[in-house]
DNA sequence: ATTAAATAACACATATATGTGTTCATAATA
DNA sequence: TATTATGAACACATATATGTGTTATTTAAT
């Protein structure tokens, strides 16, 4: 079940949201705004620079209008 | 769509890995030995004190044998 | 080429997750 | 009772997520 690294991860997250928001037309600053966090803050989380918490994935999903479980459904985690 | 409060989060997934742990039959050390975590941060997120990173709910779903996605499809979040 | 919008990329302070260790409480069982 | 297993609950240090602000870069449109 190959675990892959931890940048590697946050990566393909990274990757996976930006994907989802440009599928819903959002830009960075409406999924922040939507999602309650600072617009700094996606950036860095799409860029795989920090590892997100429980709470702030959560505010992710609801501001894509999302399950919690399929914000986090990509085939790579 | 009703955003829960934070810490109501917290102690909804705790309560959900510990049901989902148990169900598995294992202890909070096997669990935190499989995840490569500590022991006490197994207890502390079932408790709902702390609020656990990407990256450590990821190995958590490795130890359970679950998708990411799976170990965070309660029906409460 | 300019302008404007979007994103990236810094700095810095604060809160908190993690990691490690120890002690206490509880329950089960010999 | 005494022992063992399990989990709870502390303390403490370190790493890092978050929150806020600012500046630079990229991209798209005109």
């Amino acid at each position: 079940m190959n675990k892959i690294r931890n940048s590697d991860l946050l990566k393909k997250f990274g990757n996976h949201l930006k994907t989802l928001r440009s599928e819903k037309g959002l830009t960075q600053e409406q999924l922040a705004n939507d999602a309650d966090i600072p617009i700094n803050q996606v950036g860095r989380i799409e860029r795989g620079e920090v590892n997100p918490t429980l709470s702030t994935l959560y505010s992710i999903s609801n501001a894509l209008n999302l399950a919690l479980s399929d914000l986090l459904s990509g085939k790579d985690f």
